[in-house]
RNA sequence: GCCGCGGUAGUAUAGCCUGGCCUAGUAUGCGGGCCUGUCAAGCCCGUGACCCGGGUUCAAAUCCCGGCCGCGGCGCCA
């Protein structure tokens, strides 16, 4: 390897003062105070100061350090020495390789990116990810994928991969975008929904997935993206879907409460300076209930059957900060005419379902339910939204042969990612957003 | 998909409402120079822009129309 160590690793280390140090990374700052420079390194765990000074350093390393260019990949060797830099230590160095160098002046300087638009800072998205703020994005976005493998498994649920490729849309209405396979026409999923019952009813009984998921839909929002990643969990044998939420719920707990604890990320939340809260608990009201607390607490009036708007998804958020002093909210029992077929009906209400979502300040961030796993209430199901069974084939045959009752749930990392650091565009929270116009970088 | 707002150097902006004093200002970057402890380094010099097309007018960055692009709100959703 050319590079030994990152650049944290080497912060904070007593015991390397006075040894000499290689150390990899871009220019981020060059500060020429005459016959002295100051080169400023970067890598994604921080920064180190390298000093060069002319009659003192070897005539080579002045040299190269005066060819430097901002974002320079460098790799200077020297002291590492006690120093005034603001890190407390800084290398006195001797040597300076430079691996590559701009071609062409900077269109977008790391260090400022956050002052640019959000187009062109995704328009040149390799210098705006070297923004120690937008790098932390990313880091934390992987550390939340991590913790949710993490957990689940630890719940004994299995890790599957399904197809992204795809016969049939899963949910009808939303839209899908359609590929030519083969000359045939199939099309990119738009959730892993079928798989992971299948995955359940085939005896996995707990299983989850990290993937990619596709939807068509020409949102202009800032919420919204073509292209995201899915957290899926789906359980079998379950009473009723009390236990998918209290699997939703004992992953939130676990995720904010290490977000407070665990010390490579506490420096994450501390750079966005966002509050974590733990929940005593987590209030579950029905769609039903939470119509009159937007109508009676905040005059907010949502037809009755219909599904909450984002502004009543905002009030809620508020209502369960104030009443309940959490950011966590349950809201269940949605309305059969919002929720997809598979969804399982009150057998009393049937206008009414075992379908759920998370809210998390105020932003949907989860969907689930019970799903339905009676082939004959399937089909009926089926026909009450007017589709055609036989497009559905596929998916009704696994529920021929032995269905335990199962629910699951879906939740949006990058929506995940953006409530906790409180970011503005769900595009900050995707390396490389898709969007009605974006397909490139 | 519907509705609204916007497009000025590489980047971010001022100017636009109330057309002329704009040879388009500022910051930063970039190029050059000075400076032996900077840390948003500083100082001096230079560089570089009105999205495209049409119209109104003596005169358009500025007003009007069309296009393209961008941003946001809603619907819908994670």
């Amino acid at each position: 390897m050319l590079k030994e160590a990152f650049i944290g690793e080497l912060l904070g280390r007593d015991d390397l003062i006075g040894s000499r140090v290689r150390v990899c990374g871009w220019v981020h700052n060059i500060r020429d105070v005459g016959r002295i420079k100051f080169i400023v390194l970067r890598d994604r765990t921080g920064f180190i100061q390298g000093v060069v000074k002319a009659g003192e350093s070897p005539g080579e390393a002045v040299e190269e350090a005066g060819r430097l260019k901002l974002e320079s990949v460098v790799c200077i060797e020297g002291l590492l020495v006690r120093g005034r830099a603001r890190e407390g230590v800084e290398v006195k160095v001797d040597s300076v390789e430079v691996l590559s160098t701009p071609v062409e002046p900077l269109p977008l300087e790391p260090d400022d990116s956050l002052k640019s638009i959000l187009a062109t800072r995704l328009n040149y998205r390799w210098l705006d990810l070297r923004n120690p703020r937008v790098t932390k994005i990313f880091l934390l976005e992987a550390w939340v994928a991590g913790k949710f493998r993490e957990y689940y498994s630890g719940e004994g649920f299995v890790e599957i991969f399904t197809p992204k490729i795809v016969a049939a849309g899963t949910e009808s209405g939303a839209e899908v975008f359609p590929v030519i396979y083969f000359g045939r026409e199939a099309f990119l999923a738009q959730s892993p929904q079928f798989y992971k019952q299948f995955a359940v009813i085939g005896g996995l009984e707990r299983v989850f997935e990290v993937g990619p998921v596709f939807r068509a839909e020409p949102h202009h929002t800032t919420r919204h993206l073509t292209e995201y990643h899915s957290l899926d969990i789906e359980l079998g044998f379950i009473e009723d879907y009390n236990d998918v939420m209290d699997y939703v719920e004992g992953f939130f707990r676990n995720l904010l409460t290490s977000l407070t604890r665990d010390e490579t990320i506490k420096p994450i939340v501390e750079e966005f300076n966002v509050e974590v809260r733990l929940p005593r608990e987590v209030p579950r009201i029905s769609i039903r209930d939470a119509y009159k607390i937007l109508e009676e607490e905040y005059g907010k009036k949502i037809p009755y059957g219909e599904d909450l708007d984002s502004e009543g998804e905002r009030l809620l958020g508020d209502y369960a900060r104030r009443v309940h002093d959490s950011d966590l909210i349950f809201i269940t029992e949605y309305p059969w005419k919002v929720r997809p077929f598979y969804t399982m009906r009150i057998e009393e209400e049937p206008e009414w379902t075992y379908g759920f979502d998370l809210l998390y300040k105020g932003l949907e961030v989860v969907t689930g339910g019970q799903r339905e796993h009676r082939y004959s209430k399937l089909l009926e199901n089926l026909e009450d939204k007017g589709l055609n069974p036989e497009s559905f084939k596929f998916y009704l045959d696994f529920f021929k042969h032995g269905a335990p009752p199962h629910g699951g749930a879906g939740m949006g990392l990058e929506r995940i990612v953006m409530q906790i650091l409180g970011l503005e565009n769900i595009r900050e929270a995707r390396l490389l957003p898709r969007d009605p116009e974006r397909v490139t970088p």
